[in-house]
DNA sequence: GTCTATACGACGATAGAC
DNA sequence: GTCTATCGTCGTATAGAC
């Protein structure tokens, strides 16, 4: 076997955070931040709980005093990113609008949602296959609901005419594809801001509407 | 531990298959066709030589007599997925024409790619991480070309006047995102030809360029 | 080239002392 | 709640017969 050798990262040098509020205090907590920092990086099966105990400070047996398994710990932050997603693209259209002004703002919000917590974006797009399917399911089901949103949206726009589409999934998938990977090069290495960033894919998610908008320079 | 369930899949139901006429025959191809399937599903971690064995119909010890190590073979994976996309970006841009003709060629043949090897597509770009950087260099070196067709033609655009945009970045990091997710959905349980989702891909990329064009029904 | 057999370290998880 | 110690399994990889 190699290994101690250094590896390529799929994704941007950046900080560990998870969102306020739903992260548990203590140990609890610490081991949570730990393996998202780790999954981002080697993924779930690429992360033993020594190297997690490790990086918190305390022996991996004590990783059992605080989560049934590893792979719970996995089903936590999938569950905690999805549902913070969910939670930031209600928010977006709850105000109402526009079609052009909710896509607009799902948009903003989607890209927004990846660029404060870039790591755990790509953790729950890319490790959700090491979930058993009791585990992902709550998850999936937001992940789900979520896509609800844009496709409504999108629905909305060609019912009144604004939008010019033939087809929403496909254009939901565009959408939500651009969004998606922002995670995995967001970070400080590169010059745009997380606004600038937000605005010019709310400004490309317009224009594959069929909205013809300017893009504000970056 | 779990395991012995199912477990959700990151990519749609399709068959396992790789570009003609760079994939070895005999047992070494069976090998890299078993293994491609597996990384897809599971993730490199994820797989053990002992599957790749049973998938193929050998033994395990016998995968040493064709690859040095298991990370060989996904080395050898990433690098077909590499070269066979960087191959077909090469040749769509070869024919030159205007920068709007040049972006609609690379973005037709980027989604192509995608859907023809939605399994290496998958591997190549979520299991790099895997890799040693020595044995992952040879793909990112093509990779990084790759990106580099793609600035050029929005550069160009930018240049003659043809294409709107402030930043180059930005454009191309949206571009090549909704593009790479291709692999993780396209499949026969959707309701898109090939054809379609790279003709509405196309359109979807000349909108973000700037260029208002109609789409294609789907 | 393929097999059987096996080395041997790392894995997830548990037991039990403190 | 944290530790040490350990269990049983599975991991990659090798040796050597055929």
């Amino acid at each position: 076997m190699r290994d101690g050798g250094w590896e390529p990262r799929r994704l941007a040098a950046v900080a560990v955070a998870l969102p306020d509020g739903v992260t548990p205090s203590g140990t609890r907590g610490r081991i949570l931040h730990a393996a998202l920092g780790l999954f981002a990086e080697w993924g779930f099966h690429g992360t033993s709980i020594r190297k997690i105990g490790a990086a918190v400070g305390i022996n991996s047996a004590t990783l059992y005093a605080h989560y049934p398994s590893k792979e719970q710990v996995l089903a936590d932050l999938v569950q905690i990113g999805h549902a913070e997603l969910h939670h930031r693209l209600t928010e977006a259209v709850r105000a109402g609008g526009a079609p052009a002004e909710r896509l607009a703002a799902l948009m903003r919000a989607h890209v927004l949602a990846h660029t404060d917590f870039p790591l755990l974006s790509v953790v729950t797009n890319s490790e959700l296959h090491a979930l058993s399917a009791e585990l992902a399911a709550p998850a999936l089901a937001l992940g789900v609901a979520s896509e609800r949103l844009l496709l409504d949206v999108l629905a909305a726009g060609i019912e009144d005419g604004s939008f010019d589409l033939p087809d929403v999934r496909l254009a939901a998938r565009a959408i939500g594809g651009m969004g998606q990977r922002v995670g995995n090069w967001f970070g400080p290495d590169q010059p745009h801001t997380r606004t600038q960033v937000a605005e010019a894919f709310v400004s490309f998610a317009l224009r594959i509407a069929g909205i013809t908008t300017p893009i504000p320079p970056a």
